[in-house]
DNA sequence: TTGTTAAGTTAACAGTGTTAAATTAACGGT
DNA sequence: ACCGTTAATTTAACACTGTTAACTTAACAA
């Protein structure tokens, strides 16, 4: 309730208050049917008092996305020590499907909804970084095992591989998520397709021993 | 504007009209960017009319989905006809693709969305039939694959291996269609990603020939 | 000529994201 | 000690959403 000019620091204090309140809210019921009043509310403030600090609900939203993005890379991140190369391209896999079922709503936000144009350069995580982008993380871990030759003979193209295999473990993740719920498939265990995903992986991809 | 008893016929009718309506509508801009007034304008009626005919606007949408997972059944219904085991499955992914990127706003809703509680028995879809229902078409498959002995030893449990080519398939169209306008990864040709994926199934599930 | 009833419309409600206008309180200068 | 100026915040309000209640209109049956 009291105005008074605020230091950079109480600024952000308050920055962080709503993006901490408006994160619990959208992992717990998703973005759409959590409202800016009720965040507002959560912590006290109008509704307007957002506005402050964000410039509408899309700007709230891609911020939370991107400390996610960068909350993922950093999970990642310590799998990357791993010595062998194919056997740290699994647990990639692993700790990613991992990242994507603890918190699916944001999962949802990060890689199953279209955000209008989320153009790189006004995002805050680093392209192409390989502690802070999980992309290019993988696609070290795939450079790796190319450049070992582990791959089967026929496969060149490491991008498209990074893609292929990113896309299988998100497929796995993306349809538990959003039909896990469903009665209209005898779903087996999530652990399961999980593991069946990763063994098609390995003997689709990298040449047998 | 003239109101008078209609028949069975010209209720019909007018439900398929606004169906028809809503529908491309919906596949144009998706369904949250389409509005209950602008579908009634379209096809010179009130908002409220189509209340009289749908329970809600997610009701709409249900029975629009209805007839889209009857589309896909019936795209794909003609590939069973194939006659080697392993080929049709094959053909099956790639139709199933080429029905996603066709219509990625109908995928959305499909299979890419939370639709709260659709129970089975109120959808229209009957449920395991070969002809009308797009699982029950896939489980065919395997089945048949794996009664020729054609999936590689371990592999046992004809559910877990349906459900793991769907997620495989369904993650390249679903990554596709959320990200492919996202600037943050080097996308390699969309077909090329198939393509690949599938080549993965192949080489990850069946028996070295 | 009436009711009665179905089909449709207009008016209205509660709720959304968002903006404009007011309010409040602290600061700097005189 | 006063007095603008200014930043932080709130209250009012707008345009829109899905949806419901109340009303209108026209066709049939008696």
């Amino acid at each position: 309730m009291p105005p008074k000019p605020k230091t950079d620091a109480e600024r952000q204090q308050l920055r962080t208050l709503i993006l901490d309140a408006a994160r619990e809210l959208f992992a717990a019921r998703g973005v759409e049917a959590v409202t800016m009043r009720e965040i507002a509310k959560n912590i006290g403030y109008s509704s307007t008092a957002i506005y402050l600090h964000f410039k509408d609900k899309e700007a709230l939203i891609r911020e939370l996305c991107d400390t996610d993005f960068l909350a993922l890379a950093s999970k990642l991140h310590r799998i990357l020590e791993i010595a062998n190369p194919v056997e740290r391209m699994m647990a990639l896999g692993q700790g990613y499907a991992e990242f994507a079922l603890t918190h699916p709503n944001h999962y949802r936000i990060m890689f199953m909804s279209q955000r209008p144009g989320c153009s790189p350069e006004d995002s805050k995580v680093p392209q192409g970084n390989a502690e802070h982008d999980a992309y290019a993380q993988l696609k070290l871990v795939v450079q790796d095992v190319y450049d070992k030759g582990l791959f089967i003979e026929e496969l060149t193209d490491t991008d498209l591989i990074a893609q292929t295999i990113w896309a299988a473990i998100h497929g796995v993740c993306s349809l538990e998520i959003s039909l896990a719920n469903d009665a209209w498939v005898n779903w087996s265990d999530i652990s399961a397709r999980i593991s069946l995903m990763q063994q098609m992986i390995l003997r689709g991809l990298i040449k047998a021993a």
